[in-house]
DNA sequence: GCCAACGTTGGC
DNA sequence: GCCAACGTTGGC
């Protein structure tokens, strides 16, 4: 069963210009230090998902791009290495507290979708990214809101 | 840079 | 197990 999803990024530390210029245009999705964003990557995401690429804390915050999961969860390799920012000393080896699924870009929007369009658009008005105060970093997203987002951003529904 | 909203931590 | 304090996210 194919789902969808929307990431975050910064794009000043990780844009999806930077995931297109990637080695086969994958990354690792290190760095997700919050539970119910890991449960999303362990429980739900499955290769092949299809997932919306967001711009966060940028000028415009919006979507640019879609990818898809290309390999499934396994342990983040960051929450062991003392230098990482996501080093966590309190996680074991043998239990891995954090992971990170792969992502693969699919391709850019044709017109990137800014938030203040996805806010304007009455068939978003429950998707969780515009609603206020929403902060997780992955979020699912129905069939209808990802149609939705590709239409706007100008590129054909499969 | 501000600050509202939220998730996590830790004292009790 | 509660909840205040704290740190972070992220739009503006």
């Amino acid at each position: 069963m194919v789902r969808y999803w929307l990431v975050k990024s910064e794009p000043g530390t990780f844009s999806f210009q930077d995931l297109l210029d990637a080695p086969k245009q994958r990354t690792r999705w290190e760095g997700i230090r919050n539970y119910t964003a890991r449960n999303f990557m362990r429980d739900g995401m499955s290769v092949g998902d299809g997932v919306l690429f967001y711009h966060s804390s940028a000028e415009p915050t919006g979507v640019a791009g879609t990818a898809r999961v290309c390999a499934a969860a396994v342990a983040d390799p960051t929450q062991f290495d003392k230098r990482s920012d996501g080093y966590d000393p309190k996680s074991k080896r043998e239990a891995p507290t954090w992971l990170a699924v792969e992502l693969e870009a699919v391709r850019a929007l044709k017109n990137f979708v800014p938030l203040e369009r996805l806010k304007a658009e009455p068939a978003l008005a429950d998707m969780l990214v515009v609603q206020r105060g929403q902060r997780l970093s992955i979020q699912p997203v129905t069939e209808r809101e990802w149609r939705t987002v590709l239409a706007l951003g100008g590129l054909p529904v499969r």
